[in-house]
DNA sequence: ATCGTAGGCGCC
DNA sequence: AAAGGGCGCCTACGAT
């Protein structure tokens, strides 16, 4: 393979791979496409010799640089970046394209759609890219960029043209540095969460097995038998009705109306709600046992386990950035195990988990992004709350409360309360949150320290209703002021995953989830108090990375276990 | 039948 | 302590 090129390390090199076909690369004005039957052992190959930066388009590229253990660290993939630059969910290669070039997105053409009539004007030669009009061209984001090596090459080139047009914009941001370096650390984790979906997380399928058993009873063998075991389930609840009765309990209408005659008239059956009144009810008691059970039998049950488990390890799809501010999502139940069910998670023989999570997160954040003196002062300390608490005149859990409250925009009871002590204590940080909830409450879109776009939204409902409208425009303000907090703690986690990730290669170490302030590593047992200490180390690095006010202490939490369960 | 929405609950 | 922000996934239900 005399033919393959050289890189250095500092290099922007665009890569498409495809199974069968080859790799196409970019590199400033120079492509190369290479017709090799092992494509992804060719790039591992250029790889091992240059390590520059890769861009690629998606995870068409990195999920097959997942699949192969490339060891690849630093990269820009242009899906994520979008995110970034311009917020939102979805981003198809259309319209990456066509806000990078200001198309209109209404001008986008659409596959399949057999406008004859349209066709010769807009069409052009269909071996191009694009179209005369600037639109990537549709059965190319489909398919067309894989069909031979030529192709790939050019589709790289593409993305290295959107990378820089990308460079440009996150270049007109008010902190370019800080905006660069975050599209940076999204990309990798980007191929992080290609890494976890593959991987998945080890799961001891025989002990899921017997606590879904335990909840959701034997594994229904027809219909009609899935009947009589959900009827028996429901009878806990009748049974404690007198005259006993029958209702559909997975109606939350009927349940209400049940309670009312019961005597407890509520304003909806919420667990928090129930809770309360628990406490020598048998009836609620009942309820809210049924309830659990419910939600694993339906949710976490045998289906949850057949359609998403195989060879003992959970797999989901992970995205980096899908959630409004930033954060990770992850689907098949990664994110919201009920805690009963995290003792199925269980590291392999002659394995270990180490798991690691951070500390007071959301107030470090909020004393890092604001510099506020005196909440950076309390972030120096290894409980945060205590200072803020000496400083209000008030019980820790007091002071707890009502930071949390300032950065969800609480409104009443305690926390609102004590709003006005925090605006006196910590001008600064206040008012970035006010600043942010304003306007958001305007319909603006807001930024996060690491320069991700949080779009507003509009509610077409509101029409001339002025309480609806005061009531958008409320929420819309809750929600900006906490996206900056939410928004920044993913951004620093993502940080912290991804160095973790880095270097626990060498240790043999996976992360194997990540939930927002948590981290789950599986590793070789030999190596775990390594892992352990490199989890510790890495959050002072990431925090050195990413913090914009260097005297903030971020801490974790870290432990050895070898059931997810174990810790805390 | 298929869709979106709401209430609910799991997790952070 | 109060019930605020995010996500995914369940069921029921009404609109299409």
């Amino acid at each position: 393979m005399g033919l393959t090129p050289t890189f250095d390390r500092d290099d922007l090199v665009a890569v498409a791979v495809h199974p069968g076909i080859g790799v196409g690369l970019a590199h400033r004005d120079q492509q190369w496409a290479l017709a090799t039957a092992d494509p992804l052992a060719t790039l591992a190959e250029i790889h091992a010799a240059s390590s520059p930066r890769w861009v690629w388009w998606d995870r068409h590229t990195s999920s097959r640089i997942a699949e192969t253990e490339i060891p690849i660290d630093r990269c820009w993939d242009v899906s994520v970046v979008h995110r970034l630059l311009f917020g939102g969910w979805k981003s198809p290669l259309s319209e990456v394209w066509a806000a990078l070039h200001d198309l209109p997105l209404d001008t986008i053409p659409q596959m399949g759609q057999l406008d004859l009539l349209a066709m010769p004007d807009h069409d052009g030669d269909p071996d191009l890219p694009l179209q005369p009009d600037g639109h990537l061209r549709p059965e190319w984001i489909d398919a067309r960029w894989r069909s031979s090596p030529q192709t790939l090459a050019t589709w790289s080139s593409l993305a290295l043209r959107a990378a820089s047009l990308q460079d440009d914009l996150l270049g007109d941001l008010p902190d370019p540095q800080r905006a660069r370096s975050t599209a940076r650390s999204e990309s990798a984790a980007e191929l992080l969460c290609a890494e976890m979906a593959r991987d998945g997380l080890p799961i001891n399928t025989d002990e899921a097995l017997r606590l879904i058993g335990r909840s959701a009873g034997v594994r229904p063998r027809s219909v009609s038998h899935e009947d009589t075991i959900r009827a028996e389930r429901d009878g806990h609840v009748f049974d404690q009705l007198s005259p006993r009765r029958e209702l559909n309990l997975r109606n939350p209408r009927e349940v209400k109306a049940m309670l009312r005659s019961q005597g407890f008239d509520l304003p909806d059956t919420r667990r928090w709600r129930l809770e309360a009144l628990r406490d020598g009810e048998p009836l609620i008691d009942a309820l809210l046992t049924w309830r659990k059970a419910e939600r694993i039998a339906t949710t976490y049950g045998y289906g949850w386990l057949d359609e998403n488990v195989s060879d003992g390890r959970l797999r989901g799809d992970w995205s980096s950035s899908d959630g409004a501010a930033g954060r990770m999502t992850a689907s098949a139940g990664l994110h919201n195990l009920p805690a009963e069910m995290r003792t199925v998670v269980e590291a392999e023989p002659d394995h270990l988990f180490v798991r690691a999570d951070l500390g007071q997160i959301e107030p470090r954040v909020l004393a890092a992004v604001s510099a506020d003196r005196a909440l950076v002062g309390a972030a120096e300390q290894p409980d945060l709350y205590l200072p803020v608490a000496k400083r209000l005149g008030v019980e820790r859990e007091i002071a707890k409360v009502a930071v949390l409250g300032a950065m969800y925009g609480a409104t009443t009871g305690e926390s609102a309360h004590a709003l006005a002590g925090l605006r006196k204590s910590y001008p600064t940080a206040m008012k970035m949150l006010e600043d942010a909830a304003e306007q958001g409450k305007l319909g603006h879109d807001v930024f996060t320290s690491g320069g991700r776009r949080v779009r507003m939204w509009t509610d077409p409902s509101v029409h001339g209703d002025l309480d609806r409208a005061i009531s958008v425009a409320a929420a819309r303000g809750r929600f900006a002021r906490n996206a900056l907090i939410q928004g920044a703690a993913a951004e620093f986690f993502k940080v912290w995953a991804i160095t973790v990730r880095r270097h626990g290669r060498s240790l043999g170490a996976r992360v194997v989830l990540c939930l927002h302030d948590e981290l789950l590593v599986h590793c070789p047992a030999r190596n775990a108090a390594a892992v352990a200490d490199m989890v510790d180390r890495g959050v002072s690095e990431a925090a050195h990375y990413w913090s914009p006010t260097p005297s903030v202490k971020f801490v974790a939490d870290v432990s050895i276990v070898q059931r997810w369960s174990e810790a805390k």
